[in-house]
DNA sequence: TCTCCACTGGAATCCAAGGCGG
DNA sequence: CCGCCTTGGATTCCAGTGGAGA
């Protein structure tokens, strides 16, 4: 790549286009792989909204990184085109449950991905309106430009409530909607979400349920190679992409780690000023795309609940030993110099208490109750589950 | 086995931000 | 513009818990 000098720079040494590395990434239909049944059992499930008819409801299932989003998005994606060919007006609404946690954001998110205000005269304010305004508001938008809507509730399992779920699901049997009509395509990592809803949401909701498996070590393999026109010509060591294959397939299967480690590796060879990217690099890859989804997660939350890890990071550090339990209440007081440090007022007590648990309900940290003798009550310690280094870092970077 | 009491966690309440109808 | 309503985060209040020490 030497021989051709610019005033901009060499053009860049390792990625031909990054682009094809981004987990969210949507390959044409001919390049996602191994996965051609469930996406044909899928287009069965809702292939009626193509006429304008009502689309089934589905649940998928499946571990991180075995491409239910995905799937859900281009059978989507694929379905609005094929229902237009037929003057069929189909809407997509995709909602991120672990964002939208709530009912009301849940039905605002739907609300604002499926309106088109010019077209409708319907605002969806951010805030300032009751959850049933909310509710209003969508049942007119789907009747006034859309003859299907359909909703894919990625993370489903987050959802506060299911309140959200049974008036989705029975929206137009209520006569909610009359000229139009909804499916919900729900994505759950927990295989028992089912057992969590009650009857009637259940009965409705899952007229269809797939379960993704993972994807074994030749899939992933075929994966990463579909992808490798990331990477400029001849560049990959020969064994790079077997190995990132084993290495994610020993780990659950997960394409999206996949293909993150396969990026990681061809940043470092850039670092290195390296023009192959070797097959040495891969586990320092996986070591940043582990810090990475740290962080990412440690990102998504609140502020002080940032506070709160670095608070009990710092006091595994004092205590020399990365499993040390801390109480909460020493948690707390650590909590308050760490807000000090940053100008911020604590929060108080109570509410430290249910960001902790929050954090544990997310597997950031580990709770466990224990007694503490007479005069002295019960009382929860808290625990790291991931290095403090490592999480100190992760606060920091977020 | 009983008792003690700090800590837990549910519930009520407050507050800020913001839309809506008059 | 004003009063009223909604949501969601934070605070306040308080009854109940639970396990080591007696």
């Amino acid at each position: 790549m030497s021989e051709s000098e610019s005033f901009f720079g060499d053009p860049d040494p390792i990625f031909a286009d990054k682009e094809l590395l981004r987990v969210s990434h949507l390959p044409e239909g001919d390049r996602i792989i191994g996965r051609d049944q469930e996406l044909q059992k899928l287009a069965n499930a809702i292939k009626d909204a193509q006429r304008g008819g009502t689309p089934n409801n589905v649940l998928i299932y499946g571990k991180t990184g075995t491409g239910k989003s995905l799937c859900s998005k281009y059978i989507t994606r694929d379905l609005t085109q094929a229902a237009a060919d037929n003057g069929i007006k189909v809407g997509v609404a995709y909602v991120d449950c672990f964002q939208e946690s709530t009912e009301t954001q849940t039905v605002r998110t739907i609300a604002q991905a499926l309106n088109d205000p010019v077209q409708t005269d319907i605002t969806v304010p951010h805030t300032g309106v009751s959850t049933s305004d909310y509710y209003r508001r969508l049942w007119d938008i789907l009747d006034a430009r859309l003859d299907v809507g359909l909703v894919i509730l990625d993370e489903i399992d987050k959802l506060e409530d299911d309140n959200v779920l049974m008036q989705l699901s029975r929206a137009a049997e209520a006569g909610k909607v009359t000229e139009s009509t909804l499916g919900v395509i729900g994505i759950s990592n927990k295989i028992r979400y089912k057992d969590s809803l009650n009857e009637r949401v259940k009965s409705s909701l899952s007229e269809r349920d797939f379960v993704f498996p993972p994807y074994d070590a030749n899939q992933l393999r075929e994966i990463l190679r579909s992808r490798a026109d990331a990477f400029r010509e001849g560049i990959l060591d020969e064994d790079l992409i077997p190995k990132v294959a084993a290495l994610a397939a020993k780990e659950h299967g997960d394409a999206r780690k996949a293909i993150d480690i396969l990026r990681y590796a061809g940043e470092i060879a850039d670092e290195h000023g390296d023009d192959t990217v070797r097959v040495e690099y891969v586990d320092e890859a996986h070591d940043r795309e582990e810090q990475a989804r740290l962080s990412e997660l440690i990102a998504k939350q609140p502020e002080h609940s940032k506070y709160l890890l670095q608070a009990l990071s710092l006091q595994v550090q004092e205590a020399h030993d990365d499993n040390s339990a801390i109480p909460t209440k020493d948690v707390y007081s650590m909590y308050e110099l760490v807000c000090e440090r940053n100008g911020v007022d604590p929060l108080k007590m109570r509410r430290v208490r249910d960001l902790l648990s929050e954090l544990a309900f997310l597997s950031l940290i580990e709770q466990e109750r224990k007694g503490r003798g007479k005069g002295k009550g019960a009382h929860t310690v808290n625990q790291l589950v991931d290095e403090p280094e490592v999480v100190v870092e992760a606060c920091k970077s977020a």
